[in-house]
DNA sequence: ATACTTGCAAATTTTTTGCACTGGA
DNA sequence: TCCAGTGCAAAAAATTTGCAAGTAT
């Protein structure tokens, strides 16, 4: 939420910052952290952890909320969309312009505050659709 | 995916159901728990989480991954929107039909194979807001 | 009768946290 | 300097799984 936040810039906070930064992959802590570590071979796991709350809270990077199980986190701050195979399970950015005005017509007719929205398509990315079509295995 | 699964209906399943389509919240597996176990007190945690993803699969109900530590679900299978909020974190559903139309757009964009999506609106709930405008003690 | 289900408990997986030490502003 | 930040390891929290016994069809 709050945009402007001062934070310590560490060795670590820097790195994990552009690793994430540097993908447009949607990674989870874990992954980040394999990332990170190439650069930084001592860093931990609970740091990553640590930062990558921070710089959610700092409104630098972006938590992804779409997978039950685990958190991802985004590079891109802007409002933008997403586009998960439920196959491979990537999670991409969807070329498409974020609606605006949509909020406020639902904000009228439930009473609450909206702050925003996010929206998530899923189905098949084209490799998988390849796969399943060639060598009908739909099965892992 | 599948709607017409045939699963055998033991008495959990049945009881696991009923609770589910009885509510409007979007319990996680621990409060459907809670609630079947008023009535079969002997049902353990385990059935509930097989049940859940048995019954989801089957398309009798439907999954929520709308929050990244833990699973929802819905008693509604048709597709609708969701509205979370941010303080409370209650899930409500959203008094607007659902946009068809978009996912053969992003379809096109992407090449991907579209087979759903899902919106979900986050701000502060009535409740929430007068607490918070009234108190102003923002903090739990 | 016989698979499919269940209860129970242990195992996994992901995330959080306590604490003494370190390093950035 | 000095306090936010780190590494490490243990703790929490959510979910999954193996297995012997129970049950719907």
């Amino acid at each position: 939420m709050q945009t402007g936040e001062k934070l310590r810039m560490t060795r670590q906070r820097r790195v994990i910052l552009e690793e994430l930064k540097a993908v447009s992959s949607h990674p989870c802590a874990a992954e980040v952290y394999e990332k990170v570590r190439r650069r930084l071979p001592r860093i931990s796991l609970g740091t990553v952890y640590r930062n990558l709350e921070l710089l959610s809270d700092a409104g630098m990077i972006q938590r992804l909320d779409i997978e039950s199980g685990r958190r991802r986190y985004d590079g891109r701050t802007g409002s933008h969309y997403h586009l998960r195979c439920m196959r491979c399970g990537r999670v991409e950015d969807v070329p498409l312009e974020p609606v605006a005005d949509i909020e406020s017509a639902v904000g009228q007719l439930s009473g609450y505050e909206i702050s925003g929205h996010h929206l998530e398509f899923f189905g098949l990315c084209p490799d998988c659709r390849a796969k399943i079509a060639g060598g009908r295995s739909a099965g892992d």
